[in-house]
DNA sequence: TTAGGTTGTCAACAAGTGTTGACATATCTC
DNA sequence: GAGATATGTCAACACTTGTTGACAACCTAA
């Protein structure tokens, strides 16, 4: 039981490693069982299958951010904490890296931007107010990974976290004070 | 030869429309070829192969914006009428797009970052001055084209197009303002 | 030990991939 | 017209994909 759940995981581990990295069309299942060292068929056995092991890596990753914030001022600084801190570097790519790389996907999508939406876009909303500026909040965010972690620029050296956070945080309060149309 | 160039110019729309679209590895020369109304073999046999493709459909691509703007400000006029008129609804999707879906992509993820980088970033940079403002700059590009387009947000109204365009001119604004340390 | 369930291994499958070459048909040049 | 070249059609190739089922190895409980 206890090597079950061992190779479980490390097909989660790397499951969610290579798919939410790369996209879930072209990362193939043996590709997967090659990195986590495991027999193909144990991919169906355990999950049922591809999107089975998709949806699992799924199953507790956006954590509600309103959970933790009350006020704009508080989301931005737990985005910062979020976005500075934990994926820069990491072997886990983030839950943008993820959203960026499937969202366009022909199997699953949808699923991801309907997730994306029920989980992230939502509760900024409730905590923000203003479609407009929730939209614009996001797309800082994601736009700022996108520069940074898709496209990797070869002369652009990778900032010092402080140097990193105090743009974010500047375009952030953009966002978050733009004050045009509110449609 | 005028009916080869018929059928050359069918598979390079469908192929620019598709491999730009959801990104060079998912999309198969069998669907580009149903959708050209096209047998599969003749896309090897005008282009080369799939990679031959890709290349033609990025041949005369990315525009060099330094040759039309001179200052930060003209730089605004000329990305806001970019952003705001061409890509919105149009068939052919926008480079941003393209950039979006193969960045990441396993065969021609560095060709694309190295093209995004020489043909997108630098004259930018070559305009803007810093590579700090120059990386928010896109980021905000990126970012805006991301949420509304990668991520279609089901109660999030696509925005008038003066809306848009007041948006965006906002957080350019707050990108090529951003006086933070330059590293 | 025996029986039973769990876990891993292996081979095969149908379907889809990019690519190639043989062949047929059309179009142009002389 | 005849010959040559361009263009399109078709079948097959070697390979990869996700998935399945048969079989072996292991561990646990009676």
């Amino acid at each position: 039981m206890t090597k079950a759940l061992n190779t479980r995981e490390k097909l989660l581990f790397h499951g969610r490693r290579l798919l939410w990295a790369r996209g879930y069309s072209p990362v193939s299942l043996r590709q997967i069982a090659k990195a986590a060292d495991v027999d193909v068929a144990l991919i169906s056995r355990y999950f049922g299958g591809k999107m089975g092991l998709f949806d699992a890596t799924l199953a507790d990753a956006f954590d509600d951010p309103s959970a933790l914030a009350k006020s704009p001022e508080q989301l931005m600084d737990l985005m910062t904490q979020l976005f500075v801190t934990a994926p820069r570097g990491g072997e886990t790519p983030s839950v943008v890296r993820m959203i960026l790389s499937n969202a366009h996907d022909d199997d699953v999508g949808e699923k991801v931007r309907n997730l994306t939406h029920e989980k992230f876009y939502a509760p900024l909303l409730a905590i923000i107010g203003c479609p407009a500026r929730t939209a614009l909040f996001m797309s800082v965010l994601l736009g700022i990974s996108v520069v940074e972690k898709t496209i990797k620029l070869p002369d652009y050296p990778a900032p010092s976290t402080a140097t990193y956070e105090a743009q974010l945080r500047h375009m952030m309060q953009a966002a978050l004070s733009y004050s045009g149309e509110t449609q």
